[in-house]
DNA sequence: TGTACATCAGTGAACGCGCGTTCACTGATGTAC
DNA sequence: TGTACATCAGTGAACGCGCGTTCACTGATGTAC
């Protein structure tokens, strides 16, 4: 079969980055290449066509599923009529109960965190996992409410910490009442204690599509 | 060198679990048998003569990790003047800087939770977490403003989201600035956010000790 | 545009290694008398 | 209390398996003329 087009090659390139993007965050960091490759439809021996070695491709891998989050965070941000819309929307979206599973599909900071926090100090995922929670901090800040100024970003992390605490606690007792419980109650807090109750916040309507 | 004495058997159990306990924190919950024996001072082959598989043992290290962090925020509470300065007391302490590293000495929600979520759902160390997890709760809850009623479980809950988020994503980052600042803005949350200043919050008097 | 040939993306076997688990063996412990 | 022997906790080799990585090979692609 081989050889194989320019075009074909970087569909494979990308088709190997998104796999491992979705099976690193479900698996973990430690699954295997094999899975990775079979998930893009090819065989395992490829693979340093591609990637100079595991870490490297476990740095894309981070980095592809943090540009995804900032993407979504983003036009949601953008979709509301105003700031108090944009935070009430982010956290309410990033702790709805479908959100704990697929994994592979979710924000990288959950599923990765605690995978990197036992990466050793030089490897690059690390870097790669800061400069994304960066961003995500930087667009969290620019909805905090502007009357505590320089506060934007110290609220910023702890709403952050409370999103990723709730939706990893949540994950680990998927199946049990507690799991619920601990969605709503980090929701609700969130929400609530910073005047954002929903029923406070004006919505945009819907775009109407062709049909 | 075998046999050895029961006493001793019974002695050897308790590192493998001791050491079990720690290494799955430090490591991850594929931490292997032979680096677990190892630290217990054993050979790898001896396992199967104190516990049934690696699932067992895995729920075994869980229990008695949380077993521990029950036991020093009951004693930690103990040590306090009133609720108040209990409640303060458990969130400082949680979010000490020294408490990122190592892990394996530290509380099983932030080292376990997503390694617990990628465990299928009938294995025996999900429902130890949530057992282990509801204790905390449990003691948490306990300590929260009277004044609110029914609503201190709810607050319990999204409190600790907030320290386990924080906890895990100044692992990801530590070594960084991100990392201090992210316990600092959670532990301020908490504390101020709830009325909780340290300097509201009497001390008890130190016990001198015999010198 | 058509032909001849060099390039190189993907394949699949192979490398050394570590994993969880099993098992024959050892020899001090615990027991029966 | 002392002796003879059965028990069994721990050892270390072995099992089949999956891992990350390397490599000789293949044959369609891309290029030179």
């Amino acid at each position: 079969m081989p050889r194989v087009s320019r075009a074909e090659t970087e569909k494979n390139r990308g088709a190997i980055e998104q796999a491992s993007s979705r099976l690193f965050r479900e698996r973990g960091l430690q699954a295997s290449l094999k899975g990775v490759m079979g998930a893009a439809g090819l065989t395992h021996g490829g693979f340093y066509g591609h990637f100079k070695s595991k870490d490297d491709l476990v740095a894309a891998a981070c980095a592809s599923a943090f540009a995804a989050s900032v993407e979504r965070w983003s036009a949601r941000c953008a979709d509301a009529v105003d700031r108090r819309a944009a935070h009430a929307s982010l956290i309410e979206n990033y702790l709805k109960p479908g959100k704990r599973s697929p994994m592979g599909t979710g924000c990288p900071l959950p599923a990765l965190a605690t995978d990197v926090a036992r990466e050793p100090q030089g490897k690059p995922v690390r870097r790669v996992f800061r400069d994304g929670l960066e961003q995500l901090i930087g667009i969290l800040s620019g909805v905090e409410p502007l009357d505590s100024a320089g506060a934007a970003r110290e609220r910023a992390l702890s709403e952050l910490a409370t999103l990723v605490g709730a939706m990893v606690l949540a994950r680990a007792t998927m199946g049990s009442e507690l799991s619920d419980e601990l969605l709503s109650a980090a929701k609700r807090s969130l929400l609530e204690e910073r005047g954002l109750k929903r029923t406070n916040i004006p919505r945009k309507p819907r775009v109407r599509r062709t049909p």
